[in-house]
DNA sequence: TTGAAACTCACGGTTTTCAGTGAAAACAAA
DNA sequence: TTTGTTTTCACTGAAAACCGTGAGTTTCAA
């Protein structure tokens, strides 16, 4: 049997990794193996210490080169024996999804207390996975909140059309710029003020500004 | 003359605030003489604690109640013998130099080495002020893209009717809702279409989100 | 292969915006 | 006190957007 279980943590940010790394080397039962700022070393390492035995990796979401969603799909595939625990500033939802599906086995905030990271740490290595309430709650709003909203989901032609007009570019000028009609343009204007909810140019724009269409 | 100096640091993410304290514990000639998790805290102690000399205050941004900004200013009004650090994940040039303008000694990045840290803390309590050579080019950049920017101004009431275009009413309700003539309201549109050098409403919009001026 | 969704086009009528021009009154700053 | 800014209002003609209604074609999944 196993008494002390060796992990890996990642982190970009060099305070928080030494913070990380002060309070874990305390733990009589966790060898910290190796402390990394990138994904790209985590996994660079897992694949030439192959007689190593990693339990559990702990990474942040946002990392340079490879992030947390990336490598911990790779880990998840290429060692699906090595837990993993992702602590991150983020609670945005979207991101919290993508790590559930890439069967992340814990989460929790950088907020959180270090009794919390010990629990959460013990009941991965014994097993269990671990998302703090908080968490757990964002990605209950989220599922809520996709089933609450009807989910309005545009065509190509649409965001295309939707992008031009927000740009200032009249119905004649994305005609031109598309080689449709002016009165195709004008349906699809019209479609998707209807669509949207909104009463007129101003709405459009301001619809397609907030979801960060533009760039 | 001090062998020690005596230091606080106030984070809200309590992991950080662990890491952070743990490698200053290991410096002797730096005494911790509380860890907070907001400025409020920090503020109370210094009141209270009136007779202990504290040398500095390492602080983060983003906290509840009272955040690194706000703190800076009451410290620097209350307590200007005290100086500051500014330990952050932002990058953000308007916090940056609102922070300048209260007087913060340092400004350094999360993601710096624990030597820098060290280097910043050393400089500062010698007397002098040390901003992270990233935060230096930020507010170069801040202070540059000022200058090139002609600096649009816009009166109280251009704002109060872009805000309302941009919240899709039409001339008319705008008119009813400020008890104006249609046609003052005509006029503020084509004064801002041409002031802020867009084409139509979509663009006035486009502005006004982007600005952050609707909320 | 069949039906739904997406894509395309058309037209007449109404409302709103856009562009140009002008100007009076109030107010603050120099 | 003069100058500049802000606020207010007016009119016209052209352009664009908005509204309703309808319909043919393509495309893709069930």
């Amino acid at each position: 049997m196993n008494t002390s279980f060796s992990i890996i943590i990642a982190d970009d940010h060099a305070m928080f990794l030494d913070g990380l790394t002060s309070i874990l080397s305390k733990e009589k039962t966790i060898h910290i193996s190796l402390t990394a700022k990138t994904g790209a070393q985590v996994l660079k390492y897992l694949r030439i210490n192959t007689e190593e035995k990693i339990d559990l990796v702990i990474t942040d979401i946002n990392m340079p080169e490879m992030n947390g969603v990336e490598l911990n799909t790779a880990i998840k595939s290429e060692f699906p024996q090595i837990k993993t625990l992702v602590v991150s500033m983020l609670e945005d939802a979207k991101k919290i999804k993508a790590l559930t599906e890439a069967n992340v086995n814990g989460y929790i905030s950088k907020n959180a207390e270090k009794t919390e990271l010990l629990k959460a740490i013990k009941s991965i290595l014994n097993g269990e996975n671990y998302f703090s309430p908080r968490i757990k709650q964002v990605l209950m709003e989220a599922m809520f909140s996709k089933k609450s909203k009807p989910e309005i989901s545009l065509s190509k032609r649409e965001i295309e059309v939707l992008k031009l007009i927000a740009q200032e570019f009249t119905t004649q000028e994305i005609a031109d710029k598309l080689f449709l009609s002016k009165h195709t343009i004008e349906s699809y204007r019209k479609n998707l003020i209807s669509k949207l909810g909104v009463r007129n140019l101003a709405g459009l724009t301001r619809y397609a500004v907030e979801k960060g269409m533009l760039e």
